[in-house]
DNA sequence: TCATCACCTGGAGA
DNA sequence: ATCTCCAGGTGAT
């Protein structure tokens, strides 16, 4: 029997979902949006805001899940060795603007960026004798000058952070929307944002707005795909993930893994990182 | 429609 | 020490 209880904070934690997360002892402290997230084991999780909410999905139904999913071989192999792995349900704004900031960089420097923004721009709180600082709000990174958001190491990045936070507070990108509509609008209405694409897309659709049809495909599950399912997900020819390939693919994804491919995703995706020796942190 | 390439920056490896 | 290379991509030719 799976449940919350059962949650791996590692592997869940350092699987790529999440960037502002650090451990002190035996307590994870966590930003999420205004929040701040406080995990300690036995499975304990309180929130700086008493926010009820289920953080890490433990509203869905994870036995019928991880037993769906685990109908391919791999994947289910994957389930076996890692249990506890876990789907987040992030503050969408926060998951938004993080996975702008993922394009072709890395892990730790993402991490950097978003603890400078967070420094710079949110608000500071204190627990336990702790300091830490919120994510900023989309009207806050709208207002902030290009030259603010370049000397937090944004780069190229920062001007398609300022254009994302805009689209927020103006209303024209709404999250509450974009949960209630289908997966296929809510990824068109994401890709209008400039830094956007299909990879970007699918992480903030996975990881904040429920969407758990959505396979983030970049350079490691592509080569997942590849390397363990050559002939269902043929990539004949074109090395390039093209706008056309990536729908191609996503269609066959789900029509093999099922509507929570988003899960299996998440397992194939440690598998391979694991194999890699890539623990990340 | 597809392939190439530039893009800011900092960390890792040579 | 100094340099090169590259990172869970995207947008412009």
């Amino acid at each position: 029997m799976q449940s919350v209880e059962t949650t791996n904070l590692n592997f869940t934690i350092n699987s790529g979902q999440v960037f502002l997360w650090d451990k002190a002892g035996d307590t994870w402290y966590g930003i999420n949006g205004d929040d701040l997230l406080v995990v300690r084991e036995p499975f304990q999780i309180i929130s700086s805001k008493r926010q009820a909410h289920h953080f890490f999905r433990s509203d869905d139904n994870l036995t019928m899940i991880l037993s769906d999913i685990s109908k391919d071989n791999l994947v289910g192999k994957a389930v076996k060795q890692f249990p506890g792995l876990r789907l987040m349900r992030q503050d969408p704004f926060q998951c938004y603007i993080s996975f702008i900031c993922s394009s072709n960089s890395s892990i730790q420097n993402i991490r950097n960026m978003l603890k400078r923004l967070c420094a710079r721009f949110g608000n500071k709180i204190e627990y336990e004798d702790r300091q830490f600082f919120t994510f900023p709000r989309a009207d806050r990174l709208a207002d902030a000058t290009g030259k603010e958001l370049l000397s937090c190491g944004l780069g190229f990045r920062a001007k398609y952070v300022k254009d994302a936070a805009k689209s927020v507070s103006s209303g024209k990108i709404d999250f509450e929307y974009l949960k209630g509509t289908s997966y296929e609008s809510a990824l068109e209405n994401l890709k209008t944002v400039r830094g956007i694409g299909n990879k970007i897309a699918d992480c903030i659709l996975l990881f904040s707005l429920d969407k758990l049809e959505s396979f983030p495909i970049d350079r490691w599950t592509q080569r997942i795909l590849q390397k363990y399912y050559p002939k269902i997900f043929d990539s004949n020819g074109t090395k390039s993930l093209t706008e056309k390939k990536y729908t191609y693919l996503h269609e066959k994804i789900v029509e093999y893994f099922g509507s929570y491919a988003g899960y299996s995703q998440q397992f194939l995706f440690k598998l391979e990182r694991d194999l890699n020796k890539k623990n990340w942190l």
